[in-house]
DNA sequence: CTGATATCAGAGGGACTGAGATGC
DNA sequence: CGCATCTCAGTCTCTCTGATATCA
């Protein structure tokens, strides 16, 4: 068995795409399992959290890109896990709010994640899981930061971004 | 400022996927910039490592899907990165070797990939680097392993893999 | 016939762009 | 008018499925 392995197999971005793979399967079949995918628990959760808003205002606060808002509360909507109710103060919004059997719902996506959770670090002591929690978080603060000053005006005009 | 973090976004699932999504940016971005993408350099790598050889053997060799293979070697030879050239002692297969030029293409890539790697790392020292690398090697295998295992030959003829 | 090879078409899931209708 | 909201349609990368033609 000449294991000869790649050297890309090696490079942190590809341990992490790669890991991240196993997390996203892992997740989505979680979630399936209970009829459910990623938007659903980020949006109720939300709800739980802030109470009911627009659409507008739930995509905001979810990170939720607003032209798939419709989308993710339709499929909520039909199994009256929210509800969504017209804003009489202001025609064009929808109010979102979270139902009983959504409060229910949610605890069950709740518990499913952090199966998910267990499962994806099964391979690592409480320590390691602490270490590599923090480092992720380090990177990703790091990396969002970046990300978020470099939409922001651009005041190099240089910088060209974006030219698709 | 009430920065109320979302629950999600302590979850480990979470950070992965969200720091693999920069990692993945910065890649394509990377490779982007010298015309390139990540199957490019997969292939690319593969040969300059294994020597030349049918597009089936390469895809099993780079972890690349068959039918994506196709698309990607027109992409390199187009640019007359690798040549494709027949096979004499099996008329199905095409043998696919690097050119000089493609040599070349891949030592630019190589040197895109090491900056991007230093980029996506930035705010770790040396040690987090290591340790990163370490807890992420550790999940990736054992998740592959599992992976693996799952899709090995069922022993039991009447078990059912794929029903879509 | 069984199996491998190369090709092409399409799905998928999450995030995005762009355009529209409506209302503030 | 400018701006916000909601909706719909389509794009993108990467990966996988499935079908077909060819050949061993």
């Amino acid at each position: 068995m000449e294991n000869a392995p790649a050297p890309w197999e090696s490079k942190p971005s590809w341990l992490l795409t790669q890991t991240a793979g196993h997390a996203q399967r892992l997740v989505f079949e979680g979630f399936a399992s209970v009829q459910a995918r990623g938007y659903h628990y980020r949006l109720l959760t939300t709800l739980r959290e802030f109470g009911p808003a627009s659409q507008a205002e739930l995509g905001r606060r979810s990170g939720i890109h607003l032209s798939d808002m419709v989308a993710a509360i339709n499929e909520l909507a039909e199994r009256e896990l929210v509800e969504r109710a017209p804003d009489p103060a202001d025609r064009r919004r929808n109010i979102i709010s979270l139902t009983a059997a959504g409060r229910r719902h949610l605890r069950r996506l709740d518990k499913r994640l952090a199966e998910t959770q267990e499962e994806l670090l099964a391979p690592l002591s409480p320590g390691e899981r602490q270490e590599l929690t923090e480092l992720l978080s380090k990177l990703l603060a790091h990396h969002d930061q970046r990300a978020r000053s470099a939409d922001e005006v651009s005041p190099w005009p240089g910088q060209a971004r974006r030219e698709t």
